[in-house]
DNA sequence: CGCAGTTGCGTGCATATACACCTACCCGAA
DNA sequence: TTCGGGTAGGTGTATATGCACGCAACTGCG
C-alpha cells in the first residue's frame, strides 16, 4: 500500500521520528515538543523573551497551542512567564536557570538522536530534507490576503 | 532562527500542513488524520477487513492511538468494529456504506488540497519528499532486537 | 478625553498521540 | 487437560494540537 498523500506521509513520519526522539530524551523526561521550546528559548541572546505569540509563530506553533504545551514547562519550573511592564497584553516566555540547564542535559541527548538519524538516512540528503520541511513549515497558507491586489 | 533539529522540522511542516488539508476537508467534517483511516480502508478489496493491530501498523500509529482515533469514526457511524469468528481476541475495522459514501465525498477536497501542495512545490519534488518521508515512516527504529545475538 | 476597532492571550472543547498497565484469548508442552 | 507464555485489544492518564470564543489592554480618531 503506498501513500500518496503528502500530509499523511509527513504526519506518519513525524509520528516515527517522535518517538525516536522522545526515547531518545526520555532520560531527561522532556519530549521533544518540550525541548523545541527549550532549545528556542536558549538560543536567543536578546535583551528581553519573546512574547507568546513570537514564541509560537517561531515555533510554527498555533498561539493557544503554546499556551496549552507551557503548561507542564512552568508546572516544572523550567520557563516563566513575565508580564510586559510596557504593554501589559503580552506575556514573555522566560527561560528559568533550571531550564537552562536542562536543555543543557538534554543536548547530547538530542545530538545522538539527531545523529542516529543523518547515519541512516545520510547527511547531504537530511540537510535537504530539513530545507525542505522548513520551507513548508514557513509558507504561509493564507491566499496572498487576495485583496492586496487593491 | 534556522531549525536543525530534523524531528523538529518534520513536526512544524505536518502542523502546518496538516492545517491546510483539515480546512480543505472541513466541508465534509473529517480530519486528515481521520481522512486517512477512511483512505485506507476504501483502498482495500480484500475479503476480510483488516483487524486494528493490521491498520495501525499500515498507518505506522500506535495501536492504542488507533483505538482512540476510532471512537468518533464509529460514534459518527463511518467505520464498525466486528468480532472476528475465529479468533476471538481479533477486532476487524470494517468501512460501513456511510464511510464509504463520506470517502467518495472527501475524495475531490482531499485532491484539490494535494495540488494545491504540489503546484507550489512542484510535482517531481512532492514525489520525491513523499518517498522520503514514507522511508522515514516504514523505517523500525527498534535496535535489530540486540537478543537477535544471543 | 472617550469610544470603536484592533491586538495579545487565555479557556473550553474535541481530537490526536502514545505509554503503562490490564484483561481476554490462543497455543503448545507437560 | 491444564497451565504458562505469548498475543490482540482496551483503558487511564498525560501531553499535543488547534478552533471558537471571550476578555483585557492598546491605539487612533474625533
Amino acid at each position: 500500500m503506498d501513500v500518496e498523500c503528502t500530509c499523511s506521509a509527513l504526519r506518519m513520519a513525524a509520528r516515527r521520528l517522535s518517538q525516536s526522539f522522545d526515547a531518545a530524551l526520555a532520560p531527561e523526561a522532556v519530549s521533544v515538543s518540550q525541548y523545541a521550546v527549550l532549545s528556542n528559548l536558549a538560543k536567543r541572546h536578546t535583551a528581553s523573551p519573546p512574547t507568546v505569540g513570537e514564541l509560537a509563530e517561531a515555533l510554527t506553533l498555533d498561539r493557544t497551542t503554546l499556551t496549552h504545551n507551557l503548561r507542564p514547562l512552568e508546572r516544572d519550573g523550567l520557563v516563566s512567564l513575565v508580564d510586559d511592564e510596557v504593554d501589559r497584553r503580552l506575556r514573555r516566555v522566560a527561560l528559568t536557570a533550571a531550564g537552562r540547564a536542562k536543555r543543557e542535559r538534554c543536548l547530547p541527548l538530542w545530538r545522538e538522536a539527531q545523529a542516529r538519524f543523518d547515519d541512516r538516512f545520510g547527511l547531504e540528503p537530511s540537510r535537504a530534507l530539513r530545507a525542505s520541511l522548513v520551507a513548508i513549515a514557513r509558507q504561509s497558507d493564507a491566499p496572498p490576503t487576495t485583496l492586496g491586489e487593491m
